[in-house]
DNA sequence: CAACTAAATTGACCTTGGTCAGTTTATTGA
DNA sequence: TCAATAAACTGACCAAGGTCAATTTAGTTG
């Protein structure tokens, strides 16, 4: 079995991240440069990749950690009264993840991947976020506010599947006239939870 | 405005193409390397360039092109008479897609995007996939065996976004063990379009 | 403390997609 | 027929992610 990783392992890798953060901050997810991380973090390319599968395993780490951020505030603001609170819920969320190809891309890449090492925390926040839309939506299933002909987390990951499609549709279509992937998502949302008379 | 391509661009530009397609038949979509289709196409890295955005562009000929040929064959089928025949007349298509991470990854990315040079034709299929589903769907919608609380071309986006859906799943979940995409999107699409009682 | 073992790091090197100034080939026009 | 012009192609070169045998550093044991 492998022993604890010493001090230094830990520094090392913690001082990557922070200047990945910072690059990413300045020069966005697109523009990252794997010799600019090792520069500035002051160690070899080979180091990286030592504590990193490759350079989408270094970012997985981080955007998990944001995404668990947003799921943090998600159940901070409580389950939603209403289908169009629910929608509101999801919001900031779809926001983040469509402010960035990159960042589509990789959840997509790692979601529900049986996680191996660092990529974990993506898979982590994937399944936590279809279980807290699980918890609302049987609340909202009890309120009779969403059809209960079918379980709630199955209809959860149906929302998944409805994010994911407005978020690439959003991507194709990049002409800023068209209408924000939130407005795009609502009616399937409406179509897929709401009971039918 | 621009000349019409010689003679000699079109067999060039048709021998890479017929390349290509022998080396993915042997090698498969990821081990396709460029260097490798050039040199057996017996022209420099540049013209392949010249001919094709970059790899994906080549490979999206390719991929568009049985894509298309998938179409036919589900339009050859005719119409649908219930929606676990509107699943059948899916399966071929969703098999081919989940076959290959590649296949999957090309279509998401380029899908729906305002078709430019060459991989319109992907655009194309993407938008002829709807316009069949949603004949179809018209269909079924009047036999009373789909809903009819939204437009047809609608559920069809939905379809899209289900089936995306699963195949991503399954490539996440990559052990074996796990049910086929199909029998995956089979509730989805029964949850989606059956009319609720 | 010295010798030994394993963890951590290094950086030269490799792979591969992609570029572009320069060269060859085809077409046009006088 | 012979420039002149545009199309097509070339291949040396670059960028950037990723590898790994060799080296340094930390921990352990007699």
């Amino acid at each position: 079995m492998p022993r604890q990783p010493q001090k230094r392992r830990l520094e090392t890798r913690a001082k990557l991240l922070e200047v990945t953060a910072e690059l990413v901050a300045t020069e966005g997810y697109s523009g990252l440069k794997v010799e600019d991380v090792v520069n500035r973090a002051g160690v070899a390319k080979g180091t990286l990749f030592s504590h990193f599968r490759d350079k989408d395993g270094l970012l997985a780490v981080l955007i998990g950690a944001e995404v668990m951020r947003h799921l943090d505030q998600m159940e901070e603001k409580g389950a939603p009264d209403s289908r169009e609170a629910l929608l509101e819920r999801i919001a900031p969320l779809l926001e983040y993840v469509a402010g960035d190809r990159v960042i589509f891309d990789l959840l997509l890449r790692y979601s529900g991947s049986t996680g191996t090492e660092t990529d974990e925390v993506v898979t982590e926040g994937f399944y936590r976020q279809i279980a807290i839309w699980g918890d609302w939506i049987t609340q909202l299933q009890q309120a009779g506010l969403v059809r209960d002909d079918y379980p709630a987390q199955f209809l959860a990951e149906g929302i998944q599947a409805f994010l994911n499609q407005v978020i690439a549709i959003w991507f194709c279509m990049s002409s800023p006239n068209e209408q924000t992937p939130l407005d795009a998502l609502r009616p399937f949302l409406e179509a897929w939870l709401a009971p039918q008379a």
